[in-house]
Order: structure tokens, then C-alpha cells, then sequence
RNA sequence: GCGCCCGUAGCUCAGUUGGAUAGAGCGCGUGCCUCCGGAGCACGAGGUCACAGGUUCGAAUCCUGUCGGGCGCACCA
């Protein structure tokens, strides 16, 4: 909570108690009734001074000067909490600020300009993207955006696993399904591809290049199927995630690492580290001295690196490549691999905790209670377009967002679907429309609403007050939500301040209560509400922005966009 | 068997350095609603925070153990 006055007010008078030491903690309490900032200094040093927390809170609350810090009045309650009234003036002032910040309101310099990468994504090219995909696309890209609206020059990161055996899996089974289509019996081999992308492949196999390979055996052919392969697949996958709103700056090839020599070279790397040793005819690595459960494999028995070695390299060049610090996201049944990554990279200097994680858990689509695999195309899974289609992209990524990373969760196609209130999204995006409509009738451009323009003290309805509030906390909301690389928090932040202004649009219902309406016939009064409405405005349209999700002016386009 | 994550209202889930009477949405019940834009608004019922111990002035939150669910334990990724 950002109050400087109160902030160094309190500690004015906890140096003058000889509590100079104590830090200060500032809180929103929960119930407005216990006012608009609480502080709990009082329990937290009682123990140390032997003087019982309410006693000590009352002596603060006596020395304390409330003019100054901006304070109508303060209170002790409970075991000790001191809960303060801010004026009213100082509540509403908050109001100016976004208004003037606008599109900047919310943004901080915590970050300080430093480079962070975000890989995420980082499937591999061997078929469409299912709902797992998605659901880190949609996470990955609000940490990313977390990150830049908190003062991070961030980094996104997609890393294509374009060299290992699933690829050959792959080109076996594309060439299995073009012998079936030319007319030749073929199997697709144990852990190959059904889905049905893979006939499709076959399909333009064989229009392209006809029965060409297939007398031919050759390592040159079984490669052309393989690169064929990868380079539709990728297309589609880019696509899918383009149209999902998912940009990336960077594709790194896992190919590349073998050509350019990293792999080889973080094998000599490790090995001068004396914690590579030979048994059974494969080359380990000591990843227990770092807290693995048990050594892991570099190189196989035949000659071949595990996946481990490549991805040791690559995490090491995204560090040559400045990056200091680097989130990625994956699914947690990779979970198993944190240990030994972050172990190879200790062995090679790196820091502990290089690099962070965020492990989503899997996504189950249902409808009415019911599981819902909709796909012929994927086999097994949803895709992830199939999805947004139906359900739209605004919708797709907020269902992925609003839930905590670490539990498995359920997407339930019934409240997707919905149009109304009910669904969370359009709850939020109504309030924003909402407000550009009181704004139309007023016949006002919104830009052109200025702070200062309004004696905003006179905001003093209950539904206001708590309202302003609201929207004060944004900038701490971003700030805590970037930190923990949690969108939920954000997701919750909206649907509570979407609650709070359809409650004070509906308050202010002219019919009713015309007194209460934001266009009321008082004009000192109306330009103050009018304000709070552009800040209310400003705040969801700032917050929608983060999540990559739309900020509609109109309700009725935002859901034909949508579902288009 | 070992490791990681999860267990909060009928359902889906929040719960911000450990703080006040544990919250939201959906569903359910009651009342209102020809409005600055609607299946909308207001109010209400509904909880042994999986269980048992421990730490603390104070525990859904921290520690230990038990039970239940998911995932992972390859010379696969």
C-alpha cells in the first residue's frame, strides 16, 4: 500500500517510542468498516518491548499527528491493529493520477530495465497444439507482460525440440501412412503418431511428390519426409498461436546446437569439471552433489546424447546471451528435469536457482460434468484451436489465466459459452463498454476528461469510496502478481472491480436513484463522478491489456468478434 | 517405495510479510426490476479450511506425521 504521508508519519512516532528499528506494513483492510488502511505494528513489537500490543497501539494512535498524514481519524481494534480513515480528499486523489497516467497507470520501474527471458510454449513440432499448449501460451505470454508492465525488458522464447527421436518418430509415420495411401502395406511404428494430421501429412505427401519415395530408403528420403513434416507442423502451430494473440522474438532451434558446436562444447565444459565419469558405456554426470535424486546419462551407451546435454547447453547460451534471469513455463510432468538441468548448470558456475520455473498442472475440458475430447484431428486431445473457435480467443485465454498455475484445472465449455454477466469476461469487458456508453450519452470524448477538473471530495457515496479504493490498489495488484509470475491475481483483481462498478452503475440507476447516477443534475458532483468513471475505465482497460485480452466500447462487438 | 503439486461452501476456485467475524463466481432461496445497455440488481442460507499433533499473543497460511487425488521417478522428451 502506497500512503507516504501516514507511512512516514508512523514512523516518525515509532523513533520517538525508540522503534526506529521496526518496519512498517501497511494493509487494505478486507472489511471496509475497519477503514481504509490498517497497520499491525503494534502486535509485532509487543514482545519485544514486554508492553501488551493494545497499549502500544493506543500510545501511536495518541502521538500520531493527523493533519499531516492525511488521516480523519484512526481507531484501535481487535488485539492492537490501528485502523485509519484516510480523508476524503485523500482518497479521491488517486483518481487524478490515473487519469492523468492513463495508459501508463499501473506500470512500475521495478524491474529496473534488466533482462528477463520467458520460454514457454516450446512444443515440439510433431503435431497441433492441444489445450496443455494453451493454457501455458495464455499463462506464459501474462507473465511476459507481467514483467513488462512491472520494468523488465523481457524476452519471449520458443524453443523447437526439432532434433531428437520424436521427429523420427514422426517422419516413421508420416511414411508409414504415405505406403498406406500409394497403395503398400505399412505400420505405424510402436510410440508413432495416429492422429489423423498425420494422413493429412501423407496426403500432401503424395500430391506433391507422388510415389517418389517410396522405393526409396534412403537417409536423404526418410529426411525430405521428416523436414516436410516439421515445416507444415510449425506453420500450423505458428499460426494457431498468432491467431491465439501469442507472439514470440526469438525460435530456438534445438538443431542449432548440434551445429553449432554448443552441445559438443558443454560436454568438454563439464567434463573439466571432474564431475563426469563413464559406466556401463555411457558418460554421466554427478547431478546428486547438486540435489538431483540420482546421476543422469549425457551420452548413451550409442554414442548419443540424451536430451539433458542439449538442454544444459542451451540454458547455458541463454545465459551468454545475458540473460541473468529466465522464467520458463512448462508443464509439470517435466518437473523431473528441474533437478538436473539446474544441477548441469551449477556444475558449469551457474547460480542455484538458474533457471526459474513455472509448472502448470493439465487441463481437463468439460461439459455438464462431463469430459469433453472433441478432436479427430489430434487423436487424443483438444486442440487448442478447436477450442477458441468455439469458445473465442478473449474467453480461451482469461478461462486459462483466472486459475493458479499449480492445480490441475477444470475448463468448463458450459461457462465459457455463456453470454451473460455470469461469465466472468464479459462481466469485465461490460463494465468497460458500460462506461463508454455513460460517456457517449454525455457526449464527452473520454481522452479528453482531465484531472483536476473536479473537486473529487465530493465522492463520498459508500459504493464510491470503496470503489476508489479499488482502484488504487491496481499498481500493487501488477506488483504482486509480476513477483509471484501469478496472472490469477490479476484475473481476481478485475472480476472483484467489475463486481464493485456494476454495483455503483446499477446504484446509480437514473429511474430510480437519479442522485445517484454519474450524469446527476449537480455539476460539480457529475464531473467528479465522471472522472471516476474514466479512472474505472482506464483501470479495467489497463488490466484487460496486461492479459492480452480486448478493452470493447461496444458489448455486441466484442462477442462477434469473438466467436468469428 | 521415493520426489514435486494439490485437498477451503453442493460445484469451480481465491485467500497478499502468519492477523480481526475464512471470501468470490456458479447453483439454490427471497424480494425488486419498462433501466446511463440485457438471464440485470439487492438480500439470504450454505464451512470440523482432508485428519492428527506442534510452533505462536494469533495458523487455511509455518513444521511433523497420516489419509486422499494428479504428475514424475529411462542410456524417452
Amino acid at each position: 500500500m502506497a500512503h507516504e504521508p501516514l507511512e512516514t508519519a508512523l514512523k516518525a512516532v515509532l523513533k520517538e517510542m525508540g522503534l526506529g528499528k521496526a518496519s512498517v506494513y501497511l494493509e487494505r483492510p478486507r472489511d471496509p468498516s475497519h477503514g481504509d488502511v490498517a497497520c499491525n505494528i503494534a502486535m509485532t513489537v509487543s514482545r519485544e518491548i514486554g508492553k501488551s500490543s493494545r497499549e502500544i497501539a493506543e500510545e501511536i494512535a495518541a502521538r500520531l499527528e493527523l493533519d499531516t498524514a492525511g488521516i480523519e481519524s484512526v481507531e484501535v481494534a481487535g488485539p492492537g491493529f490501528l485502523n485509519f480513515k484516510l480523508s476524503s480528499g485523500t482518497v479521491a486523489s488517486v483518481l487524478d493520477q490515473i487519469v492523468t497516467k492513463d495508459r501508463t497507470f499501473g506500470r512500475s520501474t521495478i524491474g529496473e530495465g534488466a533482462r528477463v527471458m520467458v520460454e514457454f510454449v516450446s512444443a515440439n513440432p510433431t503435431g497441433p497444439l492441444h489445450v496443455g499448449h494453451g493454457r501455458q501460451a495464455a499463462l506464459g505470454d501474462a507473465i511476459a507482460s507481467l514483467l513488462e508492465w512491472t520494468g523488465w525488458d523481457v524476452h519471449r522464447e520458443f524453443y523447437y525440440n526439432d532434433a531428437g527421436t520424436q521427429i523420427d518418430k514422426l517422419a516413421e509415420s508420416v511414411r508409414a501412412r504415405y505406403l498406406d495411401q500409394t497403395g503398400h502395406d505399412a505400420e505405424i511404428p510402436e510410440g508413432g503418431y495416429h492422429g489423423e494430421y498425420v494422413s493429412k501429412l501423407a496426403e500432401a505427401l503424395v500430391k506433391e511428390f507422388g510415389d517418389r519415395f517410396v522405393e526409396d530408403e534412403s537417409e536423404r528420403a526418410i529426411d525430405h519426409i521428416r523436414k516436410f513434416s516439421v515445416r507444415s507442423l510449425r506453420k500450423e502451430q505458428d499460426r494457431d498461436l498468432s491467431d491465439f494473440g501469442v507472439r514470440f522474438d526469438e525460435y530456438y532451434l534445438e538443431s542449432s546446437l548440434y551445429q553449432n558446436g554448443r552441445v559438443s562444447s558443454t560436454l568438454e565444459a563439464l567434463r573439466e569439471t571432474g564431475l563426469v565419469y563413464e559406466r556401463e558405456g555411457a558418460t554421466w554426470l554427478e547431478t546428486t552433489k547438486f540435489g538431483d535424486q540420482k546421476d543422469r546419462v549425457m551420452v548413451r551407451k550409442n554414442g548419443l546424447p540424451t536430451y539433458f546435454l542439449p538442454d544444459v547447453a542451451y540454458h547455458m547460451h541463454k545465459w551468454a546471451r545475458g540473460f541473468q534471469r529466465v522464467i520458463n513455463v512448462q508443464g509439470s510432468d517435466h518437473h523431473g528435469t528441474v533437478e538436473r538441468v539446474r544441477g548441469g548448470l551449477q556444475a558449469l558456475g551457474l547460480p542455484a536457482g538458474y533457471p526459474e520455473y513455472v509448472l502448470h498442472q493439465m487441463v481437463r475440458v468439460v461439459r455438464e460434468g462431463k469430459e469433453v475430447k472433441f478432436s479427430k484431428r489430434a487423436g487424443e486431445n483438444t486442440t487448442l484451436r478447436e477450442l477458441y473457435r468455439d469458445v473465442g480467443v478473449d474467453v480461451t485465454r482469461y478461462f486459462f489465466q483466472m486459475r493458479k498455475p499449480d492445480a490441475q484445472m477444470m475448463f468448463d465449455l458450459g461457462a465459457a459459452l455463456d453470454h451473460s454477466d455470469k461469465n466472468p469476461v464479459y462481466k469485465i469487458q461490460y463494465a468497460h463498454a458500460r462506461m463508454s456508453s455513460i460517456f457517449a450519452k454525455a457526449q464527452i470524448v473520454p481522452e479528453k476528461i482531465e484531472a483536476g477538473s473536479a473537486d473529487l471530495s465530493t465522492l463520498t457515496e459508500d459504493h464510491e469510496r470503496q470503489l476508489i479504493n479499488q482502484l488504487g490498489s491496481f499498481p500493487d495488484v501488477l506488483e504482486r502478481a509480476a513477483e509471484n509470475s501469478a496472472p490469477h491475481i490479476v484475473c481476481d483483481y478485475l472480476e472483484q472491480t467489475a463486481g464493485a462498478a456494476n454495483a455503483w452503475y446499477h446504484a446509480g440507476n437514473p429511474s430510480r436513484n437519479p442522485d445517484l447516477a454519474v450524469l446527476v443534475d449537480d455539476l460539480t458532483l457529475r464531473s467528479a463522478r465522471l472522472i471516476l468513471a474514466r479512472a474505472l475505465q482506464v483501470v479495467l482497460r489497463n488490466g484487460l491489456t496486461v492479459l492480452g485480452i480486448a478493452a470493447p466500447t461496444r458489448m455486441s462487438q466484442a462477442i462477434k468478434d469473438d466467436s468469428a
